[in-house]
RNA sequence: GGAAGCAUAGCUCAGCUGGUUUAGAGCACCUGCCUUACAAGCAGGGGGUCACUGGUUCGAAUCCAGUUGUUUCCACCA
């Protein structure tokens, strides 16, 4: 049979993968083994793969693959996020085309286009994830709002409402205007801009009829415009908002703002006049000293007019636009006013001057494009202290472990300074917070009942002295839903049904769950809010290790965008270069926390490395087997490689359970690659004599088909579908047997010596290679090799067949000229009668002398220094001592070849 | 403003409790080879004041302090 010398992986992906699935080796039920679980961070419902998703999928699916191996019940969970914010952004953007505003749909036909939007795209991320080859168990794939995943939702809500964790409460809170709902604090994030400082004038209002005269307080702080009126700067970079002023705000120890206590001013434009406040908040250096008091628009605003006693003036709309509270621009949006706002005040002459200025800006994380505007409304919230001191203590007893361990110390700060999860949101598109509200009086505060069903709340406000005759159409079930993570931070726990049927089987023997693979950017967001969860509804950690990914950067450095176009398709990728190239590409360059810079180089290389690892397989499958006595060399070949694989899958075992999945992956491409192809196999590779292949003996033959399966399953987790090719294709294989199932190598004690006589053999294989390519001397041309010194005779005939040497001497001198080398002490010589340059070759010699000298002066002064021999460990000295020994050995080997070539 | 991390070859990084031959890998680069598995390959090669300064130590890339640069997180002074 003729195979292919280029490796396709469009030949072998779906087909295997359509058979892993067909058996369902990816299906887990509880059983008596050990469980592995992980739960895969659930996808946006509509979204697509990315980069980002690429890598961390892969290193879910090693993790899991290599614990499959490890003969444990491994199951990885697949599922979907509903994404609330981003999913109902996207309706209503459709809706938006087909000329439908959401405000003229109810909530049940708004919900029907969501449904049918997610059923449309919903699932295609679950989809490109079987391109990678992920070995999720289908079966169980699960969605946040579900019939299970929601049930349990309201009930956790309810829950924490009955223990007092959640209330309803009027706080200053993040508005998106955009998607018109609250954000919790976490959701907000700060970009740096350049902005503008603009100064304006505020008017003292009682000036004419009170001249304000400080004595010795004329000039640069005392303003007074060509009318001789006094006014104050005050600068903003939101002058859009000054139709919500209610005050002005001096620092009282502010020298240079006395002169303003007790009087009041007027509103640029506005023309409302109002109080001039005291409060050492104000920062005397910034600006001029005077702040403007929004108290319906700034946090620390708003906290001043708690403190004064200020009116509140919400001038914006849910939209951003200016609202009828406003005396100007009433129907605007605010952006626009800033603009209009600017020239309408300089053309008043209001406006003293304008600085560039760089400040940061809040924006829903969501939503890129849109400003947060800080907006007093009524929201619940949860209170989060509880949940903080029981998310810390397994953490830092270690009970899980963060890898890196960096992230411990961001983790320990926000929950020491976490402040109440505001967990409304004003969308249709979620879990409708179960909370009924009663009829109340007009001026009467609200009342409401939390509940499951309405038939339960009835039940409940039945309970309520003045509502016993309450009809269930008397209660209005509270219009929003929840924020998105508040169904996520009990995944680990809903995926098993676990909040509905507490102590089911299957939660019993899943949770908690192994590994959590994530990126650091949803540590707040989700993995500290998993833990929480655990600890409240499980007594127990949501997972063990927490493995937090990079964030995938182009080789620049730059976040990967749409905008920037840097970021390329992963599926185009996986065309390309099959999906076991794009995750061998990927792995090689991740290392946990550090962020991945990614070139498609890396992915060619693992493209490459398919094609080694197929080739290898072209070769030992196209040999034939006699029934020969084993070589010498192949009897050295096979015990040496035996060593070392058990050294090198020792090395990945431990590896990977310290989460260094890139070096265990490394060790797995170094040893296929070379050791096996560039040493093994050449050793063992049957000559051609007469044009005609020899044949292999049997037992060799065998052994090489065994060290390829073992590092075929050594590679396994990694490219799962051309080991699983190739694992079918070395042996005949019963129809369902899988390399899925077969033990990873654990590797284990080898023998040291052995794996050290090789490295010598190959060292003096590399230097008579190095000769020969120096010298012009063919690969083929016989040479012949003389060693003086000890030389390990297993090791001759590895040198005699890879280095092309005829014959291995060992002699009490060198008879003749030839090129010398050494090895450790041992000196080679290959003899070259009339070959040899001897001015070059004494100069060689000169230098090399140099070279140890060197390195002799530096050992010499440390044995020579007496507080080193008395401190140092004895083993540390003895070290040196055998390296001062060495290198004199050298010395005085190079001083003698020296003086031999110099007669 | 506060905190943490990082700084080693052209690039990406190892270097774990200080001592293993005056520092390693992969990629990239240079040279020579289409040699009966693989040019997606083979063989060989060059390349580093371990950011800087000081300290601890018999001994520092490794520990400590400071400086500089850089990244991230938290806070949000208009």
């Amino acid at each position: 049979m003729e195979i292919s010398a280029k490796y396709d992986p469009s030949l072998t992906e779906d087909k295997w993968y359509a058979w892993w699935l067909e058996h369902k080796f990816f299906h887990s039920e509880p059983d008596g083994r050990e469980p592995y679980v992980i739960v895969i961070p659930p996808p946006n419902v509509t979204g697509v793969l990315h980069m980002g998703h690429m890598m961390n999928n892969t290193l879910q699916d090693v993790l899991v693959r290599r614990a499959r191996m490890l003969g444990k019940n491994a199951l990885w969970v697949p599922g979907t996020d509903h994404a609330s914010i981003a999913t109902e952004a996207k309706v209503v953007g459709r809706l938006a085309s087909q000329g439908i505003r959401k405000r003229d749909l109810t909530r049940e036909e708004f919900l029907k286009h969501a449904w049918d939007w997610t059923h449309e795209h919903g699932g295609i991320i679950l989809k490109q994830l079987r391109r990678l080859g992920a070995s999720c168990d289908w079966d169980r794939t699960a969605f946040t709002m579900d019939e299970i995943r929601s049930e349990s939702v309201l009930r956790v809500f309810c829950d924490l409402y009955d223990k007092g964790y959640i209330y309803r409460g009027l706080r200053m809170v993040n508005w998106d205007p955009k998607a018109q709902t609250v954000l919790s604090t976490e959701e907000v994030i700060y970009r740096e801009e350049q902005s503008k400082l603009y100064y304006l004038r505020y008017y003292v209002a009682d000036a004419e009829t009170n001249p304000v005269k400080p004595a010795g307080m004329e000039g640069e702080v005392l303003h007074r415009d060509e009318q001789g009126r006094y006014y104050a700067v005050v600068a903003t970079t939101r002058p859009e908002t000054i139709m919500g002023d209610t005050a002005m705000c001096i620092n009282p120890k502010d020298p240079k703002n006395q002169w303003l206590r007790g009087h009041r001013v007027i509103v640029p434009l506005v023309g409302r006049v109002i109080p001039v406040i005291e409060d050492r908040y104000v920062d005397i250096e910034f600006g001029t000293g005077c702040l403007k008091v929004t108290p319906a628009h700034d946090v620390n605003d708003y906290n001043l007019g708690k403190t004064h006693n200020l009116e509140t003036v919400d001038i914006f709309n849910p939209d951003g636009t200016i609202s009828d509270q406003s005396p100007l621009y009433v129907g605007m949006d605010r952006m626009d006013v800033r603009k209009q706002i600017t020239k309408d005040l300089t053309a008043a002459g209001l406006m003293e001057k304008v600085e560039d200025y760089v400040n940061k800006v809040g924006y829903s994380e969501r939503n890129a494009d849109t400003a947060v505007e800080p907006r007093l409304c009524k929201q619940w919230f949860l209170n989060m202290k509880h949940f903080a001191e029981i998310a810390l203590r397994p953490v830092l007893e270690g009970e899980i472990k963060f890898h890196p361990e960096k992230y411990v110390g961001s983790y320990r700060q926000w929950l020491e300074n976490i402040q109440d999860w505001c967990i409304s949101r004003q969308l249709w598109w979620g879990h409708r917070i179960p909370a009924y509200y009663l009829p109340t009086a007009e001026e009467e505060e609200e009342r409401f009942v939390v509940a499951m069903t309405v038939e339960e709340a009835l039940e409940k406000a039945h309970k309520l002295a003045g509502y016993e005759n309450l009809k269930a159409e008397d209660l209005r079930h509270d219009e929003d839903a929840l924020d998105t993570w508040f169904s996520s931070w009990l995944w680990p726990i809903s995926l098993f049904d676990g909040i509905r049927h507490p102590g089911n089987e299957e939660i019993k023997y899943y949770y908690p769950t192994s590994d959590l693979v994530t990126a650091p950017d949803i540590i707040f967001f989700w993995v500290a809010r998993m833990i929480m969860a655990g600890e409240e509804y499980m007594h127990d950690v949501p997972y063990h290790n927490v493995y937090f990914t990079g964030i995938v950067r182009d080789k620049l450095g730059r976040k990967m965008s749409k905008q920037l176009g840097n970021s390329p398709d992963p599926i185009g990728l996986i065309e390309k270069y099959g999906a076991d190239g794009v995750r061998l590409g990927i792995l090689l360059c991740t290392s946990a926390g550090n962020d991945i810079l990614f070139d498609e180089t890396q992915v060619e290389q693992g493209r490459n490395f398919s094609n080694k690892i197929w080739n290898a397989f072209r070769l030992v499958k196209g040999w034939t087997v006699a029934d020969v006595p084993q070589s010498d060399v192949n009897r050295v070949a096979v015990d040496w490689f035996r060593e070392k694989l058990d050294q090198v899958a020792a090395q990945m075992h431990k590896d990977y359970e310290h989460f260094r999945i890139n070096d265990a992956v490394m060790g797995a491409y170094r040893c296929f690659w070379d050791d096996f192809c560039a040493w093994y196999l050449e050793l063992v590779k049957p000559s051609f004599i007469d044009n005609e292949q020899q044949p292999l003996d049997r037992m060799t033959y065998n052994a090489t088909l065994g060290f390829f399966d073992e590092l075929l399953r050594m590679l396994h987790p990694v490219m799962p579908f051309i080991t699983e090719e190739l694992w079918h294709a070395l042996e005949d294989r019963a129809e369902n047997e899988t390399i899925m199932f077969r033990p990873m190598p654990l590797g284990g004690a080898f023998d040291v010596q052995l794996v050290a006589d090789f490295e010598v053999a190959c060292n003096v294989v590399v230097n008579v290679r190095a000769l020969r390519q120096a010298r012009g001397i063919g690969p083929k041309v016989p040479l012949k090799l003389q060693v003086k010194g000890a030389f390990p005779a297993s090791m001759v005939p590895v040198v005699q067949k890879v280095a092309f040497v005829s014959e291995i001497e060992s002699v009490e001198a060198f008879a003749g000229s030839g090129e010398v080398f050494m090895v450790g002490t041992t000196e080679f010589s290959v003899p070259l009668d009339g070959m040899i340059d001897v001015t070059a070759e004494v100069a060689k010699i000169e230098a090399e002398i140099q070279r140890y000298e060197g390195f002799l002066r530096g050992v010499n002064a440390k044995l020579s220094n007496e507080k080193f021999v008395a401190n140092a460990p004895a083993q540390v000295v003895e070290t040196e001592r055998k390296k001062l020994a060495d290198a004199t050995t050298k010395i005085e080997n190079l001083r003698a070849r020296l003086a031999s070539m110099k007669k």
